[in-house]
DNA sequence: TGTACATCAGTGAACGCGCGTTCACTGATGTAC
DNA sequence: TGTACATCAGTGAACGCGCGTTCACTGATGTAC
């Protein structure tokens, strides 16, 4: 008998436990083709090689599945900004975090547009929202131990962190999915980022 | 005869001019009501008390209108900004702006929704872009006085606006669509902007 | 002022499509004895 | 080590739906003479 692990990546077909992986990766795929409104869990499953009702046992609904990504990738994307190593200042390091920010956009352009269309889609978006905040935890506490060195302005501490937030996410949105997409030639996005986010930690200092 | 301009709101039928602004506006509710996903041209016709079939002689497609919806709200929102008086110092004016920025997408979720969601939905996103623009050209004029009244940094004016943007854009975006949403008491995300407006303005200040 | 006519903005029927979801099924898998 | 059996993850047919879009039509409108 051969293990599940041992078969190799193609030739799984009943009970591989990898499907709903597949199904996934195939969504993005599609959603990076043919844009948010072209994708299908019919689709998705075609692209994995499966009937279209297999994608049933694996997530409850359509929605179910892109919660799951847009979740996933907003997880992915705190995972990278609180990987960010802390050399120089604090206040440096949320500056390289804004560009880490940036580039973790354009360079999954198909997740990010995912996270912000869970936002837009429906009313009741209470699936996103916990998972997102891990975002705004890692920013606090970048942002805390600026304050704590001294090099960031001090008092209250939300406003700081969501200004850092906005900056972030707005350069992002705008350049990603936004009337600033396609406006640039592609290289210049990301050098903008950066002065971009030297301004902001210019704003996030003292007085 | 009567002229169409004296007939009732209710009772014009045939060629009364109005149609369009009509199914404009019907959208714009669906939209309130059901979500992005949720409109449909026909759901407008309908509510507009008219055939699915009426709305192609104003519309040339689904998107089409949708397009329409979009640049004329960024079109609304660049004239909400430029329409900000001269008072005190150019930063604080930019600062202001950021407020109203945000007080835009509040006062008008499902406008602000629809461009939002114009950027995101198909890939080709020409049609979007060069009304968006005239809320940069608004915003960088106002830095420009900023910097002319030696109040902003001097040196590249763009990064200065594009920190500027990002920061209005990001921050509405978070709070009307995006993780921030339904996060916090309602009456709480205006005074927020108003601090994150202040950082903001900080950031673009001389060294 | 009256009439003929082109144009305009509606109507309603129809086409065809892809979709989400359900269901009874079947073959593979892993486990208890 | 074999065997019986519960469970699991697939299949394919089917349902029903609402949608965008097209088309031939018709009645209202405004205009040229």
């Amino acid at each position: 008998v051969v293990s599940c692990l041992e078969m190799g990546e193609t030739e799984r077909r009943y009970h591989h436990g990898d499907l709903r992986r597949q199904l996934l990766t195939a969504a993005l795929q599609i959603v990076s083709e043919r844009g948010l409104e072209g994708w299908s869990l019919r689709g998705a499953a075609l692209r994995a090689g499966v009937s279209h009702a297999a994608p049933y046992h694996h997530f409850g609904s359509k929605a179910a599945l892109l919660d799951e990504l847009s979740n996933e990738s907003w997880a992915l994307l705190a995972e990278r900004l609180a990987a960010i190593p802390r050399s120089g200042s604090p206040l440096e390091r949320v500056q390289r975090m804004a560009v880490g920010y940036v580039r973790f956009a354009l360079e999954n352009r198909e997740r990010f547009r995912v996270m912000l269309h869970r936002g837009l889609a429906g009313t009741p978006e209470s699936a996103q929202a916990p998972t997102a905040l891990v975002v705004f935890r890692v920013l606090e506490a970048a942002v805390a131990e600026a304050q704590d060195a001294g090099v960031a302005r001090p008092g209250d501490l939300a406003p700081l962190v969501l200004t850092s937030w906005a900056t972030m996410h707005g350069f992002a949105a705008l350049v990603v999915a936004g009337p600033l997409a396609d406006q640039a030639p592609p290289g210049l996005a990301e050098p903008l980022a950066g002065v971009v986010a030297e301004t902001l930690s210019h704003g996030l200092g003292p007085t």
